[in-house]
RNA sequence: GGCCCGUUCGUCUAUCGGCUAGGACGCCAGGUUUUCAUCCUGGUAAGAGGGGUUCGAUUCCCCUACGGGCUACCA
């Protein structure tokens, strides 16, 4: 057997990807992919009730926009598959019946009023139920019925397999971060193993489905710690060389209690899926459509749990890659700060190409229908640059340069137009007018000029002239703005902001 | 309730027994800038509590408290 770095990640379709989710598959294929090794995609449909149409979709896009690709999978195929639990029944069924082979599996036909009984009898005795070696002689099972009444039972179906939990006997299992977890297998449930609809459960499934792909490192959330126990017993029951296994900390709410769920997005105001999700006819935006970059979403989950050993914190995904070790994972919660998630999406917005930049603006502004000269975008896409947050922002921070102000900032108005405001404003434009050159050093030498000799304040001249052009007193290098929208287009905004305040 | 995991500035985190506890976000102040933003400088603020072990604990051990997860024929 190779040594060779493999890893899953394994959702179940029952939804859209999250960034928990994304995050548990942003640590496997950092590692996956800094150790030469494979990073699978496993889809766990093994719930036909809890199916849901579009998720292993939005699963798949999600993965695909953050640049997370993967080796092995649903639709790329792969050695080992096929790579949904769905089509793997007749594997699952092989090895529980050579569980039930090794006497470490047992069929119990118990009905859901027989165990809800047994449950709320041990619960008004304050104790907890357990179906396990303590007890499993008191139920309707294999082990408690002769062969014959066995073999009449599985005929008639509706049965389930439970694992054989061993009696009293410490289970010492390993996690990479947080070492030795012992489990008293006294506490252990006889986990089913089989529904009696004929699919694995997940525990099964999932332990069943690790051997054979070879996985040798699952790396998961930490809710499946508390499972940990079965697992290792699984593994030592079929005698199979065990994974290692990382139990991440959990992503928690920003503020109030628990983990952070599907549901928080709409509460605290910030997306929880990678890209947007159609439920019914309502469609949740994601990061992509709220002005994310997918490596400032990325390079701010990676450092939720994890850190270089050092104190540089923007990456991108490569540099991620190279960072990427074990050791450096921590194993307390981490609280979610879209704050600094939106840093992180100014910092790579910062860091982006020129190229790459002006292509985003030419797209926000075609999907807003504004009409641009492709020869100005270069120009207009640096000047805006170093003000945007977000890439939603790219339209409404750079409209001035395609068309005139539609409205004027109300105090900006108030505290500059004056009395003598309109004569100060025609002086302007003919300023402007007389410039033969007009390019914003030539703009600013002339302006200079014009204020010093009219004995108009300088700063006011620029306030009132930014108002005109841009409608509010922020914005774009002035003297840049006014040479890129042209001097007929500044003296025309001039004029509309005369005829404004008359 | 039971079991398992965790606990350093408000938040994300560094510290592999020597600490004047470092960095980042946020916030505040100053500087640069014609404005806003960017950028630069500075400030604010922390090892849950109690016991050990040790010359010395944020660091190792135990207890308590608090937080989190799990406790389904869901994953």
């Amino acid at each position: 057997m190779s040594n060779k770095v493999r890893v899953r990640f394994a959702p179940s379709p029952t939804g859209p990807l999250h960034i928990g989710g994304l995050r548990t598959a942003l640590f496997n294929y950092l590692f996956a992919k800094k150790n030469k090794g494979d990073f699978i995609l496993r889809i766990e449909d093994t719930d036909q009730a809890r199916y849901v149409e579009g998720s292993e979709k939005h699963i798949l896009e999600s993965l695909s926009w953050c640049g997370l690709n993967i080796d092995e999978g649903p639709t790329r195929g792969g050695e080992l598959g096929p790579y949904k639990q769905s089509e793997r029944k007749k594997l699952y069924k092989d090895q529980i019946d050579r569980l039930m082979a090794l006497d470490k599996a047992y069929v119990a036909f118990d009905s859901k009023e027989d165990l809800d009984n047994a449950r709320h009898n041990s619960e008004k005795n304050g104790e907890t139920f357990i179906y396990n070696a303590l007890n499993r002689q008191n139920f309707k099972n294999s082990l408690t019925l002769n062969k014959e009444e066995t073999a009449k039972l599985i005929k008639k179906g509706g049965y389930v397999v439970r694992f054989k939990t061993p009696a009293e006997r410490d289970v010492i299992c390993y996690d990479v971060l947080r070492g030795k977890v012992v489990f008293s297998s006294s506490l252990m449930d006889d986990k089913v193993l089989y529904k009696s609809d004929g699919n694995p459960t997940y525990h099964f499934a999932n332990v069943v489905d690790d051997f054979h792909m070879n996985i040798s490192h699952v790396i998961r959330g930490e809710e499946w710690l508390p499972s940990l126990g079965l697992h290792w017993l699984l593994y030592e029951a079929f005698e199979w060389r065990k994974p290692k296994f990382v139990h991440l900390p959990l992503i928690l709410k920003p503020v109030g209690k628990g983990k952070l769920s599907k549901r928080d997005g709409e509460k605290f105001g910030f997306p929880v899926f990678p890209i947007k999700w159609s439920l019914d006819n309502q469609i949740i935006d994601g990061y992509k459509e709220a002005g994310f970059l997918p490596g400032a979403l990325v390079n701010f989950l990676s450092l939720l749990g994890w850190n270089p050993g050092n104190e540089k914190e923007f990456f991108t995904l490569e540099q991620l890659i190279n960072a990427f070790s074990l050791k450096n994972l921590n194993n307390s919660g981490a609280r979610f700060d879209h704050e600094k998630n939106i840093w992180f999406n100014q910092q790579h917005i910062q860091g982006l190409k020129k190229e790459k930049l002006v292509e985003l603006l030419k797209t926000s502004l075609e999907e807003n229908r504004i009409n641009f000269d492709p020869d100005n975008l270069a120009t207009i896409a640096e000047l805006i640059r170093p003000r945007l947050n977000l890439l939603t922002e790219l339209t409404s921070s750079s409209f001035y340069f395609f068309n005139k102000p539609k409205s004027y900032n109300v105090k900006a108005v108030k505290k500059l137009c004056g009395s003598n405001a309109t004569s100060e404003l025609l002086k302007l434009s003919c300023c402007f007018l007389e410039t033969n050159v007009f390019k914003a050093k030539e703009i600013k030498i002339s302006l200079e000029h014009f204020t010093k000799t009219s004995g108009l304040n300088f700063g006011k001249a620029l306030g009132l002239v930014r108002l005109a052009v841009v409608g509010k007193l922020s914005g774009a290098d002035l003297f840049m703005t006014l040479e890129v929208i042209g001097k007929n287009s500044a003296i025309k905004r001039i004029e509309a902001l005369v005829s404004h305040i008359k």
